[in-house]
DNA sequence: GTCACTGCAAAAGATTTGCACACTT
DNA sequence: AAGTGTGCAAATCTTTTGCAGTGAC
């Protein structure tokens, strides 16, 4: 996280942008949670610990981290953005339930190279891609009640 | 597209509901758009054939399309949903660009099938999942100018 | 002094909801 | 009559923006 703390103030010195507090916070609030968050929840946690830290500027703040590729904003469905950070994270995918919305990270080898193939096939840069499933969970499950690989790790 | 309304109407008849002139309109408009839209669209497009429909009634009516399975609604990162019917349309997956927003639907045989595997590996129902890739176009590419691939449909 | 940064409150954009009236059965 | 469906307008929810004041260089 000092590193992601580092290349977050070299790209604000980039742009001719300050390290203040407020984003100093909010960046290592982020960078702290493993999961995916929210803004309104990151709002929350940072005012517990600075009170003086506006919504707008977690907003404006995520904005950047955003834009300097250290965070990656998407929204799985459920009406607003989740985020998480990419460094120090392996490369992963997301599996969500239709019914519970959960997500589930996974990682799969051959996604990873068959994503690259159909980027090349495209043309496309392999930016910030990412491959997001959606199926009901072994827990929503109400026809075949999981074939025997879900007991495993099912939550 | 008569089999999608025959299923709605069946579908409304199994929750009591009704096929009112208003949902039939929608359903019709949308059964007949073949590419993503947004509600906003569908709205104008609806109003254009019958005003006295509300938009109101167009996000109930997309709702009861969403639930009856028929109609898969998503966010690709624009801030709004876009809207697909399923049925008639092969299984299709999505690449979009990160830098202009274009949605490119593509098709691809091992991906299925890797899909397929990840669910099951996990103990999910495949219902009604699909993938969707990001990366940058070959037009809005500034580095290495697409590999050749990309110049066929490119657009 | 200049220019970036912030909080606040208002605004914006997409979607939902309360309500009274209309239509079906 | 009972219950569903609708339009309208207001409300909601997330995110953005205008503005005036604050602070760094």
């Amino acid at each position: 996280m000092k590193e992601e703390l580092q290349r977050f103030e070299q790209f604000l010195h980039t742009k001719g942008l300050r390290m203040t507090p407020q984003r100093r916070i909010i960046a290592e609030t982020l960078f702290a949670t493993h999961h995916h968050i929210d803004a309104e929840t990151l709002c929350d946690m940072v005012r517990g610990r600075n009170r003086s830290v506006s919504r707008a500027t977690v907003y404006r703040t995520l904005s950047l981290l955003v834009e300097s590729k250290l965070l990656d904003g998407r929204d799985y469905g459920h009406g607003y953005k989740q985020y998480e950070h990419v460094i120090g994270h392996e490369h992963h995918d997301h599996l969500i339930c239709s019914v519970c919305g959960k997500v589930l990270e996974f990682t799969n080898e051959s996604v990873e190279r068959l994503q690259q193939e159909i980027l090349d096939e495209h043309g496309y840069a392999p930016e910030t891609y990412s491959l997001v499933i959606h199926g009901v969970c072994p827990d929503c499950r109400t026809d075949a009640p999981a074939g025997g690989a879900a007991s495993s790790s099912a939550h």
